[in-house]
DNA sequence: GTTGAGCGTT
């Protein structure tokens, strides 16, 4: 799956929702999450976005990638496994 | 403030 996407350098503001609408303008998104401390269920800054399709996955990223939000300049890009 | 969970061995 290459549609799955890192989004990182986010504001401890960003939320879920943020990550959906955000996307959303520039594709399908399937699945959105920010991800939040497993021990303290705080924010760490980063989330995941699952697009429909890798294509609106890399164009999402190039349009979003570097993106200012909120003072942060967004790191935008093809995620990892998750065992690492 | 940078790559997801969970506590078994992928």
């Amino acid at each position: 799956m290459s549609s799955n996407i890192y989004v990182g350098n986010l504001t401890f503001n960003t939320t879920t929702a943020d990550l959906e609408s955000l996307f959303g303008q520039h594709g399908e998104v399937k699945k959105a999450q920010v991800i939040t401390d497993r021990d303290t269920g705080r924010s760490r800054g980063f989330g995941f976005v699952e697009m429909a399709t890798s294509e609106e996955a890399t164009a999402a990223i190039n349009s979003l990638n570097g993106k200012n939000v909120d003072g942060r300049d967004l790191t935008v890009n093809i995620a990892k496994e998750r065992s690492r």
